[in-house]
DNA sequence: ATAACAATGTTAATAAATTAACATAAAAAT
DNA sequence: ATTTTTATGTTAATTTATTAACATTGTTAT
């Protein structure tokens, strides 16, 4: 069931969601689609479909019911026990992420850091402990934790990705620049902040000419 | 001309390059669109596509040249004067992009940070000098910034997205979890890291099932 | 009461992106 | 020399994603 979402409605459906927890926050207990659109900067028909392909029905001339939303979102994307994110590589865009996460009442735990600096080691950072990545396997299983988010620099990029699959990871978020290989069973999700900036910087370029 | 390449092409593109740089590097003359296809995890046809549409065309059985595809994929989405850009918000975020970019030889420069942190103000961090917030609209005018990549706090979101498109900016890259406003003349493009989390968590769920 | 309005929900149409199919030709093998 | 192989380049087909069209219905206004 719902396995058959697009990807892209699964990204919207999260920032659906924080959207509607801000508003929830606010008090708002209904939003229109054109509201939700807006914020998103997508149109009301892609709200509604959306929420169409979730199956969830809001009232005619009223919305939707914020809590309601928020609640169906959550039982469609989050996993009933929640899953356990490690951090590999604690430098400075490890430490963003968990600073991001850090205190956000979230099915998603980071519950293990990995540097193999050894003055991170052994130290906390944000309530999340740094392990040494020669123990990566150990903790991965120890903690069951589930999904893996690259931080490591270039160069270290296959060798951390190698030995997350060995510890059996299901799933990985990989920021660093280079592609790495997993087998078909472990998700990929790559993330290339370059490309980001060079796509901007290319429309920049061509509104100019 | 080229203004109507697909954005994924774009994003393609910058990547290609990417790894045939590191081709170049090791010595590597020709490259089959089948070994870029294993890097990057697509198709040949995709990759054969892509240089297709920018006009590339390679030797039949030798592959294409590496430094010529650096060249011709550095004529499209390269803007020949370069382009300047600055980086709000000079937390972990901010540093891991001017680390990412700090010695790579690119059209793309990061001239400058932002903070309103007066311990940061004034300093520089691998190059880049701090300014006070304050000084944005300046700055940005003094230095012909034309990109500005956001990495301030939610809350400082919209306010900042403002500031630069009074100072003029071209292109904004939101990192902070908020969607933000410009006009359409302003080239956004927003990317929501905990989107990406959830997002691997979810498929890492169904897969589960 | 009735008409006009404003929102949802859904199907149909369009556009964007990917993949398949295949024609071509240089190189290698026979 | 001829055949086979292996790669490119391009058109066609398919799939995915978005947008348009419209039917429906509660609410408000007259």
């Amino acid at each position: 069931m719902m396995k058959n979402l697009p990807h892209k409605t699964i990204e919207r459906l999260s920032q659906y969601r924080r959207a509607l927890l801000i508003c929830l926050e606010k008090g708002q207990t209904h939003i229109y689609s054109h509201e939700i659109a807006k914020i998103q900067h997508i149109t009301a028909v892609q709200v509604r479909r959306d929420l169409m392909l979730i199956g969830y029905t809001g009232t005619l001339r009223k919305g939707y019911n914020v809590k309601d939303l928020i609640d169906l979102i959550g039982n469609i994307i989050d996993s009933t026990e929640g899953i356990n994110v490690a951090i590999l590589g604690m430098g400075n865009l490890g430490r963003a992420l968990i600073n991001y996460f850090a205190g956000k009442r979230s099915q998603l735990k980071i519950v293990a850091g990995f540097d193999i600096n050894p003055d991170k080691i052994g130290n906390t950072m944000s309530g999340v402990p740094c392990y040494s990545s020669e123990d990566m396997n150990r903790i991965i299983k120890e903690k069951n934790i589930k999904v893996g988010i690259m931080t490591v620099p270039a160069d270290f990029a296959n060798a951390t990705a190698d030995q997350l699959v060995k510890a059996g990871i299901r799933g990985i978020l990989n920021y660093t620049p280079k592609p790495v290989n997993v087998p078909d069973n472990v998700y990929l999700e790559e993330y290339d902040m370059i490309t980001s900036l060079e796509k901007v910087a290319f429309f920049v370029k061509i509104n100019d000419e």
